[in-house]
DNA sequence: GCCAACGTTGGC
DNA sequence: GCCAACGTTGGC
Protein backbone atom coordinates (compact mmCIF):
# COMPACT_ATOMS: atom_id res chain seq x y z
CA UNK A 1 0.00 0.00 0.00
CA UNK A 2 1.49 3.28 -1.14
CA UNK A 3 1.34 6.53 0.71
CA UNK A 4 3.10 9.80 0.19
CA UNK A 5 4.97 10.36 3.45
CA UNK A 6 4.26 14.09 3.35
CA UNK A 7 0.59 13.12 3.52
CA UNK A 8 0.74 10.07 5.75
CA UNK A 9 3.90 8.22 6.74
CA UNK A 10 4.74 5.05 8.63
CA UNK A 11 5.56 7.28 11.60
CA UNK A 12 2.05 8.72 11.47
CA UNK A 13 0.66 5.20 11.57
CA UNK A 14 2.93 4.40 14.50
CA UNK A 15 1.53 7.39 16.38
CA UNK A 16 -2.08 6.71 15.41
CA UNK A 17 -1.85 2.92 15.86
CA UNK A 18 -4.78 2.48 13.46
CA UNK A 19 -6.01 4.37 10.44
CA UNK A 20 -8.85 4.15 7.93
CA UNK A 21 -7.20 3.92 4.51
CA UNK A 22 -9.32 6.69 3.04
CA UNK A 23 -8.92 8.64 -0.15
CA UNK A 24 -8.40 5.78 -2.58
CA UNK A 25 -10.14 6.85 -5.78
CA UNK A 26 -9.11 4.18 -8.22
CA UNK A 27 -11.45 1.30 -8.91
CA UNK A 28 -8.81 -1.40 -9.07
CA UNK A 29 -7.24 -0.31 -5.81
CA UNK A 30 -10.70 -0.12 -4.26
CA UNK A 31 -11.46 -3.63 -5.44
CA UNK A 32 -8.39 -4.96 -3.67
CA UNK A 33 -9.58 -3.49 -0.39
CA UNK A 34 -13.19 -4.46 -0.94
CA UNK A 35 -12.78 -7.94 -2.38
CA UNK A 36 -9.34 -9.31 -1.59
CA UNK A 37 -8.14 -8.03 1.74
CA UNK A 38 -9.05 -9.99 4.85
CA UNK A 39 -8.79 -9.16 8.49
CA UNK A 40 -5.32 -10.18 9.62
CA UNK A 41 -3.67 -9.73 6.22
CA UNK A 42 -0.34 -7.95 6.30
CA UNK A 43 0.68 -5.20 3.89
CA UNK A 44 3.91 -3.44 3.10
CA UNK A 45 3.86 0.28 3.76
CA UNK A 46 5.46 2.03 0.79
CA UNK A 47 6.54 5.67 0.69
CA UNK A 48 5.86 7.06 -2.77
CA UNK A 49 6.54 10.35 -4.51
CA UNK A 50 9.42 11.13 -2.21
CA UNK A 51 13.17 11.50 -2.46
CA UNK A 52 13.90 7.84 -1.82
CA UNK A 53 10.84 5.73 -2.60
CA UNK A 54 10.94 2.66 -0.37
CA UNK A 55 9.08 0.03 1.60
CA UNK A 56 9.41 1.24 5.16
CA UNK A 57 7.34 -1.14 7.26
CA UNK A 58 4.28 -3.30 7.70
CA UNK A 59 0.64 -2.74 8.51
CA UNK A 60 -2.22 -5.12 9.13
CA UNK A 61 -5.82 -5.17 7.93
CA UNK A 62 -8.11 -4.96 10.96
CA UNK A 63 -11.58 -4.31 9.54
CA UNK A 64 -14.09 -5.49 7.03
CA UNK A 65 -14.52 -3.13 4.08
CA UNK A 66 -16.87 -0.23 4.73
CA UNK A 67 -17.73 3.03 2.95
CA UNK A 68 -15.02 5.68 2.81
CA UNK A 69 -16.61 8.53 4.80
CA UNK A 70 -14.61 11.19 2.94
CA UNK A 71 -16.66 10.61 -0.21
CA UNK A 72 -19.69 12.17 1.52
CA UNK A 73 -17.82 15.12 3.01
CA UNK A 74 -18.24 18.18 0.81
CA UNK A 75 -15.24 19.78 2.49
CA UNK A 76 -12.93 16.88 1.80
CA UNK A 77 -10.71 16.81 -1.24
CA UNK A 78 -11.91 13.24 -1.66
CA UNK A 79 -15.56 14.31 -1.87
CA UNK A 80 -17.41 12.47 -4.62
CA UNK A 81 -20.71 14.18 -5.51
CA UNK A 82 -21.75 11.17 -7.57
CA UNK A 83 -21.61 8.80 -4.66
CA UNK A 84 -24.64 8.18 -2.46
CA UNK A 85 -25.02 6.62 0.96
CA UNK A 86 -27.32 4.01 -0.52
CA UNK A 87 -24.75 3.03 -3.11
CA UNK A 88 -21.37 4.20 -1.89
CA UNK A 89 -18.79 4.11 -4.59
CA UNK A 90 -15.64 4.02 -2.44
CA UNK A 91 -14.83 1.44 0.20
CA UNK A 92 -11.90 1.15 2.56
CA UNK A 93 -10.43 -0.97 5.30
CA UNK A 94 -8.76 0.03 8.55
CA UNK A 95 -5.09 -0.77 9.01
CA UNK A 96 -3.01 -1.09 12.15
CA UNK A 97 0.68 -0.42 12.69
CA UNK A 98 2.73 -3.63 12.89
CA UNK A 99 6.34 -2.58 12.48
CA UNK A 100 8.71 -0.05 11.02
CA UNK A 101 11.70 -1.61 9.30
CA UNK A 102 15.11 -1.06 10.82
CA UNK A 103 16.02 0.30 7.41
CA UNK A 104 13.96 1.18 4.34
CA UNK A 105 14.02 -1.24 1.43
CA UNK A 106 14.37 1.19 -1.45
CA UNK A 107 12.76 1.04 -4.86
CA UNK A 108 16.28 0.90 -6.31
CA UNK A 109 16.95 -2.19 -4.27
CA UNK A 110 13.70 -3.82 -5.35
CA UNK A 111 14.51 -3.10 -9.00
CA UNK A 112 18.00 -4.48 -8.76
CA UNK A 113 16.85 -7.78 -7.23
CA UNK A 114 16.30 -10.33 -9.98
CA UNK A 115 13.97 -12.40 -7.81
CA UNK A 116 11.58 -9.47 -7.46
CA UNK A 117 11.31 -8.66 -11.16
CA UNK A 118 7.73 -9.95 -11.30
CA UNK A 119 6.43 -7.63 -8.61
CA UNK A 120 3.47 -5.63 -9.84
CA UNK A 121 4.76 -2.42 -8.33
CA UNK A 122 7.88 -2.69 -10.47
CA UNK A 123 6.07 -3.09 -13.77
CA UNK A 124 6.33 -0.27 -16.25
CA UNK A 125 3.60 2.31 -15.90
CA UNK A 126 2.27 0.90 -12.67
CA UNK A 127 0.45 3.60 -10.75
CA UNK A 128 -1.88 1.58 -8.59
CA UNK A 129 -1.65 2.59 -4.96
CA UNK A 130 -2.57 -0.92 -3.81
CA UNK A 131 -1.12 -4.04 -5.42
CA UNK A 132 -0.88 -7.67 -4.37
CA UNK A 133 2.43 -9.15 -3.16
CA UNK A 134 3.17 -12.85 -3.55
CA UNK A 135 4.27 -14.89 -0.56
CA UNK A 136 7.62 -15.50 -2.23
CA UNK A 137 8.26 -11.79 -2.82
CA UNK A 138 7.12 -11.03 0.70
CA UNK A 139 9.74 -13.36 2.16
CA UNK A 140 12.52 -11.93 0.02
CA UNK A 141 11.67 -8.38 1.06
CA UNK A 142 11.53 -9.40 4.72
CA UNK A 143 15.02 -10.80 4.30
CA UNK A 144 16.23 -7.55 2.78
CA UNK A 145 14.63 -5.54 5.57
CA UNK A 146 16.43 -7.53 8.25
CA UNK A 147 19.89 -7.09 6.77
C1' DG B 1 9.97 20.53 -12.97
C1' DC B 2 9.52 17.09 -16.65
C1' DC B 3 7.03 13.68 -18.72
C1' DA B 4 5.48 8.75 -19.67
C1' DA B 5 1.80 6.04 -18.52
C1' DC B 6 -2.70 5.50 -17.69
C1' DG B 7 -7.53 6.46 -15.92
C1' DT B 8 -11.60 9.30 -16.53
C1' DT B 9 -14.68 12.37 -18.84
C1' DG B 10 -17.79 13.75 -22.15
C1' DG B 11 -18.93 15.02 -26.97
C1' DC B 12 -20.31 12.78 -30.86
C1' DG C 1 -19.06 2.77 -28.02
C1' DC C 2 -15.16 5.51 -29.75
C1' DC C 3 -11.61 8.46 -28.72
C1' DA C 4 -9.56 13.15 -27.93
C1' DA C 5 -8.73 15.91 -24.19
C1' DC C 6 -7.55 16.31 -19.78
C1' DG C 7 -6.01 15.17 -15.04
C1' DT C 8 -3.20 12.41 -11.98
C1' DT C 9 0.58 9.53 -10.50
C1' DG C 10 5.07 9.11 -9.33
C1' DG C 11 9.88 8.15 -10.74
C1' DC C 12 13.60 10.68 -12.24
Amino acid sequence: MKSEPQNYSIDNLYEDHTQPWDGVRNYQARNFMRDKMQIGDLAFFYHSNTKIPAIVGISKVISEPYPDFTQFDAHSKYFDPKSTKDAPRWMLIDVEFVEKFKRPVTLNELRSNVFLAGMQILQKGNRLSITPVSHEHWEIIMQLASK
